[in-house]
DNA sequence: ACCTGAACACCGTTCAAGT
DNA sequence: ACCTGAACACCGTTCAAGT
């Protein structure tokens, strides 16, 4: 590779990022990093002390790529779901880099404005400060959640033409799961973008029942 | 360490878990597992295309892990609400391993037992293989999602203490961040058990209240 | 302050060989 | 079939040295 041009934190960051998009967050070494950036192995441990905090960095330049929406007048709950849009739009545009969001949680100012725009949402909305809390750690969750699931392919690995767990121990499985077998077609069918949606919606109706009828 | 009493692959999967347990994922080196069987590095390889293959066997062995409720008259939500609290509970048991699940479905029929149980209770409820598996897959999101929150701290990295995100660029920043700001305190002082909880009940409370009023 | 090359203590896995 | 030791092509990071 080998480009010149004085290191800094965001090009290093930023170098990372497209390492991983291309190898894997496995497959980012600080060795094929430096390589990619013209420098010496040993460079970038002038600005970031080690391999962690050059994917946490990385982390931050994904965050920075979410558009948070501007318009004001949306109601909080159609706010937020088009943020959650746009987390899973980045993530679906950067998969190999998608399970940095499950270890490094936003930190810059930069990756936190979309959450800065949720938030204040919310708050205009005279929701609390707590229960605002409360929705924003369950969408994290399923934020996370479902990266991971769409990213990593997890109900394709699910018994289907494998219709019995191989082998560790039990040789005669999947005889007793008759209702893992009906179910594993219909989780191996399900549109991304639609269950994204479905399990969005789950979570917010509750909330907004939950809301109106007292409890927690 | 050597053991010595012949390798099956339970055995491996077995002190596969119990090396992360003690030394995380990243800790796990085949050279290390091997030395702790009492073998060669190479013997695991008779057992395991590779070290993949190692760590999606101990994840089967963790679900293993998993108590089912065995009693069949509860109704379905309370099932579901006790399965997903023995799954947390093994993941409390075992922090260091809890991202296998995120990694690794299970696929054994040991493994898949709770999920068998789960959608057993579903189905005799009366609810459709296609809602369940819908359900199914919100809540496997929402487990991993809060899986990984509460193992790798992930609000108590937000910006309290320290207001600002730390360099990369933006040198002022958290001064644009008042929401933020109000909120991470909130965060950070969450009960993860009471938080759980929490979100389970708004997936759990909108899939029943979605299921009374149509739509989807 | 920034950057470097050599070295250390590791890795996963291939291979050729043994029983 | 099961197990082995040596070797290959990598790692992250420490260190001593340079500008």
């Amino acid at each position: 590779m080998a480009r010149r041009a004085a290191l800094t934190e965001r090009s290093i960051a930023e170098a990372a990022l497209a390492l991983i998009d291309a190898e894997g967050i496995d497959g980012l070494s600080m060795r094929k990093l430096a390589d990619a950036l013209g420098s010496a192995p040993m460079s970038v441990y002038t600005y970031f002390p080690d391999r962690n905090a050059v994917l946490d960095a990385a982390a931050q330049v994904l965050y920075g790529l979410v558009e948070a929406p501007t318009d004001e007048s949306l109601p909080p709950y159609e706010t937020v779901r088009r943020i959650m849009h746009a987390v899973r739009a980045v993530i679906s545009a950067h998969p190999k880099a998608a399970s940095l969001i499950t270890r490094y949680p936003p930190r810059t100012a930069d990756a936190l404005a979309f959450v800065e725009a949720g938030f204040r949402s919310f708050r205009r909305a005279g929701i609390s400060a707590q229960d605002t809390a409360r929705a924003y750690r369950a969408l994290v969750a399923y934020s996370i959640g479902t990266a991971e699931i769409e990213v990593n392919g997890y109900f394709q690995a699910y018994p289907v033409a494998t219709p019995a767990g191989a082998s560790l121990d039990e040789p005669t499985a999947g005889r007793h799961l008759p209702n893992v077998l009906e179910i594993a077609p219909a989780l191996a069918g399900q549109d991304d973008a639609q269950e994204f949606d479905y399990g969005l919606d789950l979570i917010l109706d509750g909330f907004a029942h939950q809301r109106d009828h007292g409890s927690a």
